[in-house]
Order: structure tokens, then C-alpha cells, then sequence
DNA sequence: CAATAAACGAGACGGTACGTCGAGTCTTCCT
DNA sequence: AGGAAGACTCGACGTACCGTCTCGTTTATTG
């Protein structure tokens, strides 16, 4: 489990000014790796950068991996869940996409790339990482798109949970495993080729007629 | 550049059985990890499973992670490029994609997340990659797609390599970002929610006249 | 200069009991590390032992091996200066050394081991060391030695100070060096081989004559 | 075990030229602390000053005390066994004490205080360090003590073991536990009050008819 | 009796050294 | 000659303990 979790739940015997040190700390987490990348980073140097005795790292957080989840959580920040609606769901996803506040701007973007082995083979860290980091993100796109939808902009029957996934999951794609930049007019072009077809599709079983699955599912 | 390009363009001082002692030990590096994932597996595990010197496993790959890239790509296998066409584009995907053969079956997806970091701070590594492993892979998805779109199954306008990548981004995003575990079902929703809409969307700058983009980008 | 001459010294602006917490603790760093010996004892241990914070600790001692000397001079005792003449030097000799009160049963002689480092490397500390604890063991033994002398049972020319010695030398080698078990038997010989013979001797420069020192030294 | 005993011990697999980087790091070992003492010494200095990883040093000997146990030995070096008689016990010990040569040349004895510590604590050590460092020491004593019996220069029932050992005992408690320096006057007056006498000395057990100890023991 | 200020318990903190582990290199021996 | 075996250097990891510091909380003396 993650400190912000932490010290969020279990109430600290003393409060202290609460969170002081440990906002520092983070704060020097991530200006250190900012041009050295996640595994280049060593604790030593995070220690240093924040006048901190390792022990006082390892009290707050498991390990490095956790320590950085942390960090780059709070870098990126949990985005603004008052962000005003444009009208459109073209003109929502442009907004909260594009950018300097958008997500090509998640500077760390280096970083996490780095923290997919440990968030793999970390079980705890991953679920943390997924509920601190992932979790806020989701929440917000989820509330735009059921607004969308209550304006009748998806059809009926599209699978939320998918349509909203697909902008993160080009973007991922397009970054990491093409290893191609991302920049606004990329994410523009997705949307309009990807997401908002996506979105006004006729129910997605309907071609079920045309040839069902179980023939191909069958030969195999 | 990975051992396989070096070891066919070189022609290797000694003849030997020629990358004989080779594939042993990448069928070595991938039994090994099969449980313990990248970072867990150790030089050491792969050279004493395959009775290897560690000299010779870096004679031969230039490090761990090129050594375990070159096991990958190996394990997975180049897909047949004799894929017989089904027909349809959804019949296609479904036959590339699901069952035994399929992306689904993809073993080491553990170790893939373990490759991340290393493919991402090592620019002539993930080069290496994306030619040995992802390469062929999207070579083939290419010929299926555009087989398709010379059957006008495709609108015209589409950017191929962009509908192209949309089955593998949706399933990568839903099992490293998500964590979620990928199924047959799964990828059949992808196919005819996603893949299919996008192939059939109007040419994807038609909506412009709708709502220009200026508008939203100027507003925030 | 360790805490009691402190204590004693500069009159504390809250009189308090006196030197009661002080006694406490003492008695909670003597009981702890009765098995663990000095450099596995620690100050946590000696503070949580004693339900005291490690401020009060360092407050009174300068460190641990401050505390630690003045705790084993406390356990040790100061042995008590009105020991009767039993008559004989041999009589005072196994008087003081032997049975129960003795020095065999210094408890924490194993304490006594890990204290060697820190009087070595602490000058301030072997000083205050050998004030508290060697020193009124000392004057006390140089009291019964004089008594003794003045009885006529030490010979004239005799160095007081190195026949003193000998007993705690020769035990503490035994001990030390040559990690055997002390006890009575082995006192009382000592006493009887070496202490008396030395007592007894002509004086100690006699056999300059013999056979001088220069010859072997000039030869170095 | 110390390392020493191990590889004479057991036969290495891989004899290699056998011993000889161990050799270079216990020299590395005793240049450094020469000035610093054993607890200001870290493993990291020795590491660096022998260009070593301390890995290596880890994999000979089990911990810090260890290693400097070995050290200490072999900088002492062990004594020439083939020593001159001078033809009297007293030139025989101020041969071998005094001078270049001997005890007071320990050029390492504040390390040693700093190893009681270790060789309290550490059982297996203790013993390891007895074996080289103390063991050849009093094999070479006792040749000579032997010796010197023979020649008659010893009385009977004198208990060779006890007077071997008083010089080490008064020299060692005249350092540590007295603080004072050691020097060849020192030595010489030692001998003379008190080796030689305990040589002399009739039977030890002769006082016994004077007065018994059982008196004095029962008093208490 | 209430206010005040020192001393206290608790324990977080900076720092330093420890002992472990893995990557990648180098050496020795064997076949 | 080339490879297996494995020792080697390097450097990060995570732990332990020291001695300092900062909290709130007694506690005893004062007003």
C-alpha cells in the first residue's frame, strides 16, 4: 500500500503538520529522475535531493517503485473534476486532452515507462498505482462520458467503459510501443477516427447476423 | 542491433552447426522466466538452465535485455504470413487474433511488461524490437488490411495504420494500464465495437464542417 | 566526564528525588544486555527497558558508552572500603576476590568486552572509565597492599603499583585472551604462584648484576 | 572460520595462483585503518583501497571482524620460531619482547582493542583469531618455556601454562585496562619482579600447610 | 489553586555503515 | 581455439543503529 493511502486511513498516533516532509520528498522524487528516468533513479540521490536519511524513505514507502508511483502521481496531479463541459463530446475530450495541461504533457512519461516491470511484478504497487494514479483519471472520464450520453451523443447499447479507454489506449500504444511522439494533432485525429465512431455505432452486436464468431472460434 | 540480424548478416568465424548454441539458449531464457517475470530472471538463471558460460551469453547479445527480446520474439514466433483470408475483415482479425495461435496466447506478456523499461531507455534495443518482433506483426496486419480495403470493406480516407493498431492498443491498454485479463470475448467486442466502426466511419474529416476543432483548442 | 560527577557537580534546577530516574535507568541498562553484550545492546532498547524517551537518555549520558561504563560501574558495586583484615595478604586477597562478592562474578564481564572499543577510541571516556570504576577498586586495593607492606609481609623495594596489578591482569588475560572460564580455584592459585612470589621477592633490581638488560637491548 | 583456515582447508575447485587477491585486499586491509582504528574502519575503504568490490570481501570472510582478524595476523606476522637462545630465560624474554621485534612493536594494538568487541560476541570468531593470531604466539612461548624448564632454570611443580602467560597478561592490562604505554623498561621490570620470582617460587601448593585457603573461603 | 516552565515519553529524523544482489567483464582451465 | 565455470568490479538496494530534534504531556514550583 501507497502512503497517501496510508496516512489517509490509518489516523497517525501524531498527526504532525501532516504530509509536510512527505510533500517534500516527493516533490524531490520527481525533480530528480526528470532526465534520468525510472531506474537510473536511486534512492540515494532522492535521499540527497531532499536532505533526507534513506530510513526516513523506507518508513513512508515500500520501496523505490512505490516511492515513484507516489511521486508521479502527485506530479501529473489528480486533474481538476471541474472541468466545464464544451457541449460536445468532440469539444470535452479535446479539452481535457489537448494542450499544456493535457496528457501529452505528462512530463514523467519516461518514468512510467519504467515503473510498468515493478507495477507487473508488484501486485500491491500495481493496485496502488491503478487506484491512485488510474483511479481519479477514470472517474473523471467516466462522469464526462455518461454526461454525454445522457445528452444523447452515444448511442444506446455502446459499452462505456470501452469507448472510454480507447483515447488512453492509442495514446499508450502510440507512445510506447510504437515509440512515435504524441502531440494534439494526433489525439484529434483518434478522436475523430476512432472514438466518436466508436461512439455512434448501432449496437456492437448487431452484424452478428453478417457472420457469427463461432465459425471462426470453432476452426481453431 | 539484436543477435539474429548480427548473426545473419556475419558470417560467424566459426561455421558450427550455425546459431545451434543459439537457440538453445534463448529456448533456455524463455523457460526459465516463464514464472518469474524480467527483472526476476538473472543472467545466471538462463546460463546455468542452458549450461552456458555468461561470457558466452554476452558474446552473444549485448545484454540481458537484448538477449530476452531475442527469446521473445522467438517464442511468440513469427505468425504464418500464409494466413488464409476468411473472406471478411472481422473474419480475418477473429482468425489472427483468437484461439490457440492468437495474441491472447502471447506467454510471456509478463516478461513484455518487464521489457518496457528497458526498451524505453535503450533507443538501438526497442529499434531492435519493434523490427524483430513487432515488425512482422504489423507487416501481416498491413497485407490483411489492405487486402480488405482493395475489397472495399474499407472507406476510403481511413488511415490504415491507425485502424491497424487498433486491436493491439485496446488489448495492451486493457492488460498492462488495466490489468484486466484478456479473453476471446473480449477481443470479439473490440473487433465489432472499435475496429469495425472505425473502418466503415466516413472519411474521418468529414465531421469538420460540423464543429470545427479551432473553436474548443482557441477556448481553453 | 560521565553523569554522576556531573550530577553531582551542577545542582540541577529541579532538585527533584535526585538522581532517582537516573538509577532507574542505570538499572534497566544493566538488565537488559545481561546476554546481548554491549555493541548488541542498544540505546532503544535501554529506553523502551527503562519506559524513558532517548532524549533523557543522551541528556544525562554523552553516548551509549557513557552510559554503558556508568551503568556497569553502578552493577559492579563499589566494593566497600571497610573490608577487615583477615590477617595475611593471602587471607585479604581471596577475601575480596573470592566467592560471591568477588570478581568472578562481575556480571557483565561479556559487557565489559564490548567496552574496550569505545575506551580505546574515547579518550574522555577511558578517562571517566577508569575514575569510576578501575579507580576505587584500585585505591582499595592499594590500601590493603600498604596495610599489608606495613606489616612487614611485602618486601622492601617492591613496586606496589605492579603487584597490585597482577591479579586483575592475569584474570582479565584469562578471560579475555585466552577466553577461559574464571573462578576460585584459579584465583587462589594466581595468588599462590604469582602474587606471593612477587610480594616475597629481593629486590626486584637485584639480579641486575646477573645479567644486565643492556646486553639484550643494545643487540635489538 | 576465518579465511586462512578455509582455504588451506578446502581444496578450491580452481586453486587459481591461491590466495593472491586475498592477499592484496588484507594488505589494503591494514593500510588503511593504520591510523583510523577498526570501528572508524569500513568495509567500503577497504573495498576501494584494494580496488575491490566488497562483494569479494564478503565472499571470504563472513563479516568485517573477520577480515580484520586476518589482517591483524598477518601484518603481526607470525614469529620466527627459530629464535637464539640467549641461554637464560630473562635474556630469552627480553629478546623476544623488546626491541623492533617485539610485543610493543603490535603496530596495530588499537585495532585490537577495537576486535574484543568481535571476538566476544562472535564465538567461531573468537576461536578463529585464537588459532592464528594468539595459537603460534604461545606455541613459540611455550618452546621456550620448555626449554628453559630442561636447563633446569624452573622449578618443579611450577605451572608452565601460568607464568607463559603472566607477561602477555601484565602487558595487555597495562594497556588497555591502565592505559599506559608499553615500553622495553616496562617489559624488563616485569620480568624481573615478577616471571622470574613466579619461576623460582617453590611449589605452589607448598604455602598451603601455612594457612589454609578453606578458612578464608568459609568466612565469606 | 492556577499558571508557567522545565523535564519528560515517544518516536521521526539525518546520517553512516552494513551486508546482499545482480549486471557485465575477466581469468582460468578443460576439451 | 572456444567454451564452461565462476571470480571479479561496480554500484544500488534495503536495514540497523546512533545521536539529534520536535512534538505534546506531565510535574513541581511559583504567583
Amino acid at each position: 500500500m501507497v502512503s497517501t493511502a496510508v496516512s489517509a486511513v490509518v489516523p497517525n498516533r501524531r498527526p504532525r503538520i501532516e504530509g509536510d516532509r512527505e510533500a517534500e520528498i516527493l516533490d524531490a522524487a520527481v525533480r530528480v529522475p526528470a532526465d534520468v528516468g525510472y531506474d537510473r533513479l536511486t534512492m540515494d540521490m532522492v535521499a540527497s535531493e531532499a536532505r533526507a536519511g534513506k530510513a526516513t524513505l523506507y518508513r513512508r514507502w515500500q520501496n523505490k517503485a512505490a516511492l515513484v508511483v507516489d511521486a508521479v502521481s502527485r506530479a501529473k496531479g489528480i486533474p481538476s473534476p471541474d472541468m466545464p463541459s464544451t457541449g460536445t463530446l468532440r469539444g470535452d475530450l479535446l479539452a481535457s486532452w489537448c494542450g499544456r495541461e493535457g496528457w501529452s504533457s505528462t512530463l514523467p512519461m519516461s518514468v512510467m515507462g519504467g515503473l510498468m516491470t515493478a507495477l507487473h511484478n508488484d501486485e500491491e504497487l500495481g493496485a496502488a498505482f491503478r487506484e491512485i494514479f488510474s483511479g481519479p483519471r477514470q472517474a473523471l472520464a467516466r462522469r464526462v462520458f455518461e454526461d454525454v450520453r445522457d445528452r444523447g451523443e452515444i448511442a444506446d447499447g455502446v459499452d462505456l467503459d470501452l469507448v472510454m479507454s480507447l483515447l488512453p489506449a492509442v495514446c499508450v500504444h502510440h507512445e510506447f510501443v510504437l515509440n512515435r511522439a504524441l502531440d494534439d494533432v494526433f489525439v484529434e485525429r483518434v478522436i475523430d477516427a476512432v472514438v466518436l465512431p466508436a461512439c455512434h455505432a448501432e449496437q456492437s452486436t448487431a452484424q452478428a447476423g453478417v457472420e457469427p464468431a463461432r465459425t471462426v472460434r470453432t476452426a481453431k
